[in-house]
DNA sequence: ACACAGCTTGCAACCGATTGCAGACTCAAT
DNA sequence: ATTGAGTCTGCAATCGGTTGCAAGCTGTGT
């Protein structure tokens, strides 16, 4: 049904070969070929049939995206980015969506590595060995999670952490909860590890609740042992478990911010909804969905250019500062979910 | 780097035909053959290269599909019930997200069209005449949408807002708001027409107070003219708008339900984290999703079948019932946002 | 006039599968 | 032994592009 190369080069009266090159390398033909091989392109409306292309180069042009959960507004942020920015570069984007099932993130991987160029795996739960392992037989990027020898995209954890406890210190806050998700999840780590080093050096108390699913009910189920702790504020894993801290506080009968501060991370669209509203540390999901496209068409390009050799040659573009890893800084945005500190405890 | 069809038919120690037929016409080669092929395979963890098979069949193995907003739960709910159920008919699923952008839509069909066996468009803005177009020269599944001749999956709205309005009569609501989403919407349409029928045949009096963005900004925008209406029910367009509703009249100082009642469409996760939690209508999105890749692999396997002679032959899959259009019905989903109408009114 | 370089273009092989056709083989019936 | 039907397998063409190689053409220097 579609035109095919051949149909093109009659019509141009030129060989296949011609058609080809014209349209790729178009430096190698004569203008006036060139020209007419333009004319019956777009005549016949020909696009080059992707799967006979990448049967001979090797490439699909296709780059695979694999989250934990579509459903989850932070994970469908990164996916808008991920896909506008693969578009711009005319790839297209294979979603997978792992339900949240670990045990099965890394059957969906080997099965989409057979069909795409390479892999972008966002907040993958798997252990570092099998993330080195996958990353053996494919080209892969990392989102919002770091492992060693493998590019990828991560969070100023500490930074944005560092903010939140500054805001609160700011507010009189002195005995800060913090509500972790799960336990082997990298950012938990790295938040918590950040909320440390951020008390310390501005003298409050941190107190960890343990940790929760990064859910609306996580939030619900943290709420009581958060108001245990007698901390006038708290720093949830993200804006979900802030979310469910916040209708559980309210069930209990204490008021946000009157009687204990809540700071959320991600600043989801729920965030602003919420009531009240919440402070949270905004989290550039898009910008991380782009750069990690970024980062693996670059490596796709010169399959040389790895985590390790980057710095030796570092040529990169533009917003990849010569490393294939990049660091995005979280934005503290304040609304009504933090105040200052009561004078009197609320245990009291 | 992986194993060709070549490689396994020199182990097996036969021809690349053979193991070719061995796995996809098990029928028609010899039992033994079959297991030495079958041996070779998993030794060499061979599998056929999607590329070349396509070249030949003319199909790729893959379907696209377009949404307006990634990052609209609405949206993530049918791409993941799309997603799920392509891959278990090893299919893969191109995602493409408009960004709400009308213009941006048909492109992004057409060029997805070269690239797919079938495409489905879920909650389309284009018109009729461009969606025809369309069809024509690809196998579309339309979900949220209706359009004459192109097989598709609906919300039985009319359904959905008649459980809307006989709670609210039974609590004791005469006056019912309604707030709209984008005029030209289809299910904008059909839901004003459904509570229209409700209304007129349940004894209340419908306030149509126009259209607004499908958004909580939109919902923000119109509580005023909810208010001003004189209603002590209303029904929104969906969750966003009615979150948005509960936000604004909350900053009018009025209660819900004490003074008004509200009642969205799509059941979101966000509406039970409300405050008070939302009474909505709730669609199942998933199982939409799920709906239109069977239409889509069924009209894609026998390409007779269109919504058109589907009546005549009928013989489809399970869910269908014989009819290549799914109908899906809401489920009304009573929270605390709705509760008897006050003895006066709130203008009192 | 001749050789040679440089620029364009075509031929043909190739990527990795599928499939129509025909050949080889088995077995039973005549 | 011959024929015929039926089963299984291989050959070779094909899908729609890309690319190494060689050949044609033009123009320049001698």
């Amino acid at each position: 049904m579609a035109a095919t190369i051949r149909d093109v080069a009659r019509l141009a009266g030129v060989s296949p070969s011609t058609v080809s090159r014209a349209l790729s390398l178009p430096g190698m033909v004569n203008a006036a070929t060139r020209a007419r091989v333009a004319a019956a392109v777009d005549q016949l409306g020909y696009e080059p049939n992707r799967a006979a292309r990448g049967l001979i180069t090797g490439r699909t042009g296709t780059i695979g995206l694999v989250v934990p959960d579509l459903a989850n507004p932070f994970f469908a942020g990164v996916t808008k980015g991920v896909q506008a920015r693969a578009r711009r570069h005319d790839v297209s984007v294979f979603v997978a969506d792992t339900d949240e099932d670990p045990a099965a993130e890394a059957g969906l991987v080997r099965a989409l590595s057979k069909q795409v160029d390479g892999v972008i795996l966002c907040s993958p739960r798997a252990s570092n060995d099998e993330l080195a392992a996958i990353a053996q037989d494919t080209t892969v990027v990392l989102v919002n999670r770091a492992a060693e020898g493998i590019p990828g995209v991560t969070y100023d954890n500490e930074g944005g952490m560092r903010q939140a406890v500054a805001h609160l210190v700011a507010l009189g806050h002195q005995r800060i909860a913090w509500v972790g998700g799960p336990a082997k999840s990298w950012s938990t780590q790295h938040r918590g590890l950040g909320l440390r080093n951020a008390a310390e050096e501005l003298r409050a108390k941190l107190a960890p609740v343990g940790n929760f699913a990064p859910t609306y009910e996580g939030g619900m189920a943290a709420a009581d042992q958060v108001i245990a702790t007698g901390a006038t504020a708290v720093v949830a894993y993200n804006d979900l478990v802030a979310i469910g801290l916040l209708a559980r506080l309210h069930a209990r009968g204490l008021s946000v911010p009157g009687d204990l501060s809540v700071v959320g991370v991600d600043d989801i669209a729920m965030a602003s909804m919420a009531r009240p509203a919440l402070t949270t540390v905004r989290l550039p999901k898009q910008e991380a969905g782009r750069i990690a496209v970024e980062l693996l068409l670059t490596m796709l390009d010169d399959p040389e250019s790895t985590a390790a050799s980057a710095g030796a040659d570092g040529e990169l573009r533009g917003e990849l500062h010569g490393e294939l890893h990049g660091e995005l800084h979280g934005e503290l945005i304040v609304r009504d979910s933090t105040g200052p500190a009561p004078r009197t405890q609320p245990s009291d």
